[in-house]
RNA sequence: GCGAGAGUGGCGGAACUGGUAGACGCACCGGCCUUAGGAGCCGGCGGCUGCGGCCAUAGGGGUUCGACUCCCCUCUCUCGCACCA
């Protein structure tokens, strides 16, 4: 009796295999086809690793397999994000420290879980965020940039995390709640570390055209970084200074009926009546204590005061009120707009709540309209716009509107984008330290290199201070705070503020291959080999945070001279979002799943393929309890068809042509399949093929190696232990994928559709490769189609060859 | 509101450049085996039917010999951005 597939043995014996003959080491100089698998990095969270990691993981997996048996070396790191908020929240949470909760969970993600998965990750390169070995080369990227003029200190308005105690950059709010937390997130004025990302927003933006990456993923990214195109126009305070405004729209400056400040916006101290300081105060007062969601949520309610001031319009030099009003944004274009309240929804909306005039200079039709019950955003010509009437809007009119001014230096074309420097600092402990001094002579003077790294020192309690000033833990450790000046030896203090965690992810995958380099981030010559990415699989949560910070510290560092490529990652695959029985997996809901009660009771090699097969792995799939154990039951069936009876294999020759088409055809797409990540399709596939086998009673060698080698990229300690069972001593991934016989790919009979005006009214079986001279004498000797003929006059023959033949008769004889 | 993607049996999901709609699997229903089975094997499985067929891919139009696939309109859902001038 052939034995039965016990998947825990199978797989416990080629987990110490593998490890032991290190099958999934390279020697990364040597590599002659290198390719850089790489799959995100998990932080080592205390609830252990979730479904979705695994997913994610598994997909990756399979084409780091699948490019290894087409013959790649293939370099499959991992490693864990472990400094950052995430893992200090759990700590506080649990009443432990970071320092000691973190290699703990790291250690069983490891050992517990990523090793029992079947990844053929090389762990002699792992990386842990944490360890002063790699924050070293955090903080000297930080000192570069800080150089090279792409790290500064300004004081602003900042998104603020009332339950983090942490500033956020823009990117970490997630419809006004804090990404790690979801508390509501305020705005405070603090100093704070900023990355100059927007230096890169033309490059960020455009970069995306040259890149394989998966669509959605690009376009979150061009919503982020929201490039508009428009101009900048100088307007004058009556008796009082120039200022500049943004539009998009400079053809309706005949519309503009008064002027917009963002409350922020320094040029109204200087420029408000005497008279409305006070209300001025009071306003900003107000609106700096709103939190981004109210703000939000208040939308369509429009507050702002009368400054007490006028401006004039450059066009006309007609005099127009001047307001301040929190729906505009500091952050943004000038902070000031030029208000148009018959062509713009938000002025419209304004202007009827305070009574502020409206004039119409669009028209669709050329005429002016009684009244306007919404703003008019459409095309037109210009009217009551004096010289510049019966232009057609928006380019000639704006384009004309824009010459007329500039001539004048009161205008100029102007791109803008959303894109905001990306805030660094951060209030926390768990971090790494920014390395910076501040000495009361030199100034700003960052950490000379042979002085890094600046260790985190062990603070017994590293809670956030819950200061409103913003002062992080590590300010109260003194003998980290007072320090000696690297430029002048005088007294000095250190930055206590940590940087970001996204910092950390920021440039993780170019320190794998090179991880075994103390004297530098990264070897030039390991770059060279093994850099761009050649495949990243992750989330798409992190399109417009890992992503996008990683692409411009490329380009910043490409800037530098440092790297000599700007782009990270060749492609990028956006996985999809796992969800269980329809629902979206929360605690709340209490329906996660536990990957490791499902590994232990069927094995990883039919929860791996389980997962795969659930759904499209780019749009992810539904979990439903039953269909791991049915899984297993098909390697189960799968164990018994590949492997030889008690009388070994049949030794006649394989020439069934049925059997010789299943097989080549299913080596076709499933080769197709795999490209294209349509995994589930691959395996339904296998499936077939199996089921071909078994129904057929084929015992066969070389259909046997076949599947083995199909199997192996998806349960790969299963394809092992089969391979082996056929007497090789080598492993799988050495077999090398299996190449189909095109010739076999052709059915010798097919079966033919008969359509009469494209209904379907017979099958017919027929030899492949007929012409259709051929096929119609058979057609019309069919009986069964005579009923359907019978006194008709067919006026047209359409034929599909191998497919169809359609016999279109004279409409009116229908 | 802007941008992207999606809507197919009881369920998860197939269908490459227009050419057999529902592959593969789950659930369910029969049957075999069994003292028994949450095991295994065989078969059935979109709806209606006068058993000739007819109707079915969110809904409505259109192009075509032929449409899940292409075009137009409407509805619904998911995701991203959103008082960004």
């Amino acid at each position: 009796m052939v034995s039965k597939y016990k998947p825990d043995v199978v797989e416990a014996k080629w987990r110490k295999i593998w490890t032991e003959q290190g099958a999934d080491q390279l020697d990364m100089d040597k590599a002659e086809r290198p390719f850089y698998n790489l799959m995100m990095f998990p932080y080592p969270s205390a609830e252990g690793l979730h479904v979705g990691n695994v997913f994610a993981f598994v997909g990756s997996d399979i084409q780091g397999r699948y490019h290894r048996l087409l013959g790649y070396d293939v370099f499959e790191p991992m490693g864990f994000d472990a400094f950052g908020m995430h893992s200090e929240n759990f700590a506080l949470k649990q009443g432990r420290h970071p320092a000691e909760m973190v290699p703990t969970n790291v250690e069983r993600f490891r050992e517990q879980q990523l090793k029992k998965i079947g990844l053929m990750v090389d762990w002699s390169r792992e990386i842990n965020t944490t360890v002063p070995e790699y924050y070293r080369w955090t903080q000297w990227l930080f000192v570069t940039l800080y150089k090279n003029g792409f790290a500064y200190k300004k004081k602003a308005s900042v998104n603020w995390c009332p339950d983090c105690q942490t500033v956020l950059a823009a990117e970490q709010v997630i419809d006004g709640e804090c990404e790690r937390c979801s508390a509501q997130v305020t705005k405070k004025d603090l100093e704070q570390w900023y990355f100059k990302t927007t230096a890169f927003a033309k490059e960020l933006l455009e970069g995306l055209d040259h890149i394989n990456w998966s669509e959605r993923t690009k376009t979150a990214q061009r919503n982020w970084i929201g490039r508009s195109q428009g101009a900048e126009i100088v307007f004058r305070i009556q008796n009082g200074p120039d200022f500049k405004i943004f539009t998009t729209r400079p053809d309706t400056l005949f519309g503009v009926t008064y002027i917009v400040f963002s409350p922020e916006h320094p040029l109204l101290d200087k420029i408000t009546a005497p008279e409305q300081k006070a209300a001025l105060t009071a306003y900003r007062d107000k609106t700096a204590k709103i939190t981004e969601i109210d703000r939000q949520a208040e939308g369509r309610e429009k507050t702002g005061i009368f400054i007490g001031a006028y401006a004039v319009n450059p066009i006309n030099n007609e005099t127009i009120p001047v307001w301040a009003a929190d729906y505009v944004l500091m952050g943004y274009g000038t902070g000031a707009i030029m208000a148009v309240p018959a062509h713009d929804q938000r002025d419209f909306d304004f202007a009827a709540k305070f009574n502020l005039p409206l004039r119409q200079v669009i028209s669709p039709d050329g005429r002016l309209l009684e009244k306007l019950n919404s703003a008019y955003t459409g095309e037109g010509t210009l009217v009551n716009s004096g010289r510049f009437d019966q232009l057609p809007t928006k380019e000639i009119a704006s384009r004309e509107v824009i010459r007329y001014l500039a001539n004048q230096g009161l205008a100029e074309t102007k791109t803008n984008y959303r894109l905001r420097d990306w805030c660094v600092s951060r209030q926390r402990y768990w971090g790494p330290p920014i390395p910076i001094i501040y000495c009361d002579k030199c100034g700003i003077v960052p950490v000379p290199e042979k002085d890094l790294p600046v260790f985190l020192p062990f603070l017994e309690n590293y809670r956030p201070n819950g200061d409103e000033h913003g002062l992080s833990p590590l300010r109260r450790h003194e003998d980290f705070y007072h320090t000696l000046c690297p430029d002048c030896g005088g007294a000095a203090t250190r930055e206590t503020d940590v940087s970001d965690n996204f910092l950390c992810s920021a440039w993780y995958f170019y320190r794998y291959p090179s991880t075994e380099f103390n004297d530098r981030p990264f070897d030039v010559a390991r770059l060279k080999k093994w850099l761009p990415v050649d495949l990243y699989v992750g989330g798409n949560e992190h399109a417009v945070l890992h992503l996008l910070y990683s692409r411009w510290l490329c380009k910043a560092l490409h800037w530098c001279g440092i790297l000599d490529f700007d782009e990270p990652y060749r492609r990028f695959v956006a996985h999809g979002l796992i969800v269980s029985e329809g629902a979206k997996m929360s605690k709340s809901r209490g329906n996660i799943i536990n990957p490791d009660a499902y590994i232990d009771e069927f094995g990883a090699d039919a929860f791996r393929m389980y997962l795969m097969f659930m759904g499209a792995y780019l749009e992810g799939g539904d979990f439903r309890e039953g269909g791991v154990r049915a899984m297993k039951s098909f390697l189960d069936r799968l164990w018994l068809a590949i492997l030889p009876s008690e009388n070994g294999f049949d030794s006649t020759p394989l020439d069934d042509p049925e059997t010789l088409y299943s097989l080549n055809s299913t080596i076709k797409a499933m080769t197709t399949d795999l490209a294209r990540f349509s995994y589930n399709t691959a395996i339904a596939r296998l499936m077939e093929l199996v089921n071909h086998i078994t129904k057929n009673q084929i015992k066969n060698k070389t259909v046997s190696e076949v599947v083995i080698r199909l199997l192996a990229p998806l349960a790969p300690h299963m394809a092992e232990e089969l391979w082996q069972r056929l007497g090789h001593a080598e492993t799988v991934f050495r077999g090398g994928w299996p190449i189909w016989d095109e010739a076999a790919v052709v059915r010798i009979n097919v079966e033919y559709v008969i359509q009469i005006s494209g209904k379907v009214r017979a099958r017919m079986q027929l030899p492949a490769g007929l012409t259709q001279a051929e096929v119609e004498p058979l057609v019309f000797n069919n009986s069964s189609l005579a009923r359907w003929l019978e006194g008709k006059t067919i006026v047209k023959k359409i034929h599909v060859p191998d497919k169809l033949l359609n016999l279109v008769v004279k409409p009116s004889q229908l």
